[in-house]
DNA sequence: GCCAACGTTGGC
DNA sequence: GCCAACGTTGGC
């Protein structure tokens, strides 16, 4: 099992949206980068991630579960983007912000901290704990 | 609102 | 296949 982050905006798809979908989840829409891309189509079901608000939060505020593989994106006909399906799994207790991340020196590796642009990455086994215990779950 | 970093496009 | 120009993202 592999863990990942998600990256939206407030103004596109917030937190609030995705926990509104419930069990049923959504797709995760509307990559068009090579490398994101390319981690969502090696995710496999059951994979967790945290999901990021970039912009005015930059801040993690939940966890989400992998529930469908990639398959190709339905907001496009171009075939060369796919994405995965996610549900909500928890919220954090206590959202952890960017800058947490920076300050904790066990992150100064984390993708989020190196490569804010990256919309979709990866997690360590570590970072995940690391994130999870500062967010209180 | 600015700007650095990065990705993509297209001419050669 | 290289690289300049351009567009976008996201932190500050």
């Amino acid at each position: 099992m592999a863990y990942w982050l998600f990256k939206s905006e407030v103004s596109t798809w917030s937190w609030e949206d995705q926990l509104a979908k419930g069990d049923a989840g959504e797709e995760w829409d509307g990559v068009r980068n090579y490398q994101a891309r390319n981690f969502m189509r090696v995710m496999e079901i059951g994979d967790l991630g945290f999901f990021y608000l970039s912009q005015k939060e930059k801040c993690v505020v939940g966890i989400v579960e992998v529930i469908a593989t990639a398959h190709p994106d339905s907001t496009t006909d171009d075939e060369r983007w796919d994405c995965v399906d996610i549900k909500a799994s928890k919220s954090l207790k206590t959202p952890v912000t960017l800058q947490m991340c920076k300050e904790d020196p066990r992150l100064s590796d984390m993708v989020l901290v190196n490569n804010s642009r990256l919309s979709v990455q990866p997690v360590t086994p570590a970072e995940w704990a690391i994130i999870c215990d500062l967010g209180g779950v």
